[in-house]
DNA sequence: TGTTCATATGAAACATTATTCATATAATAA
DNA sequence: TTATTATATGAATAATGTTTCATATGAACA
């Protein structure tokens, strides 16, 4: 599957999983099981979501060895987050983002 | 519920009604039922999706008599959009939001 | 007040997406 | 070429989100 529509862009940063992934790799890259400790997650799990965030180029991946190293497309991402994050503050709306918990 | 995290303000982009809604207020306020015809849609379906919209503050709404009328959070929706068109287009990603189809 | 038009809402049914579990593949080094 | 570490994947299950349907609410006006 090699083209996606905009809703599909959006749902990596509308699912918790995701969302979390990206926020990690927003201080630099990792490999994936540095993501899923970090995430406090499963590696499996990890794996699936990177996938469709790899898809989307929201991600981008290069191999080092046996590892795998994942790194954000920051262009698209971080400017679309610093929007959101002063959209939430503006709002005086709650923002939840820093919920770790496993889901 | 007053509160939100930001996986869902981006739940109303990842959904195709919400964006096709969001898609059809960038051209300007419109009461519910006018929407409803844009979108080709249903009256309750919009209702639902106009709620959460209007919770996460993408929307804003006034009355006008017995109508209703929704219009955008410009300021945050319209930059973000244009990200996200840069990104589809960078990335030579088919892009189907025109897809127009009643689900 | 009763009627009409416009919109909202609750709950069940339905649809979609995410996670889990078991297992496969891939790279490297012994 | 086998063992090991790292990551990916398919399919079933679980979780979550969306729509539908029936009905409620609300504004305006006769």
């Amino acid at each position: 599957m090699k083209h996606y529509s905009y809703n599909n862009f959006f749902m990596n940063f509308a699912n918790k999983t995701k969302l979390r992934i990206i926020l990690v790799l927003e201080n630099g890259p990792l490999s994936v099981n540095e993501i899923t400790d970090r995430v406090k997650s499963e590696q499996s799990r990890i794996s699936h979501n990177l996938r469709k965030l790899l898809q989307c180029h929201i991600l981008n991946v290069k191999q080092k060895g046996k590892q795998r190293i994942y790194s954000l497309n920051s262009e698209t991402v971080v400017p679309i987050l610093k929007i959101v994050k002063r959209h939430i503050k503006k709002n005086c709306l709650v923002c939840k983002i820093k919920n770790k918990s496993g889901d």
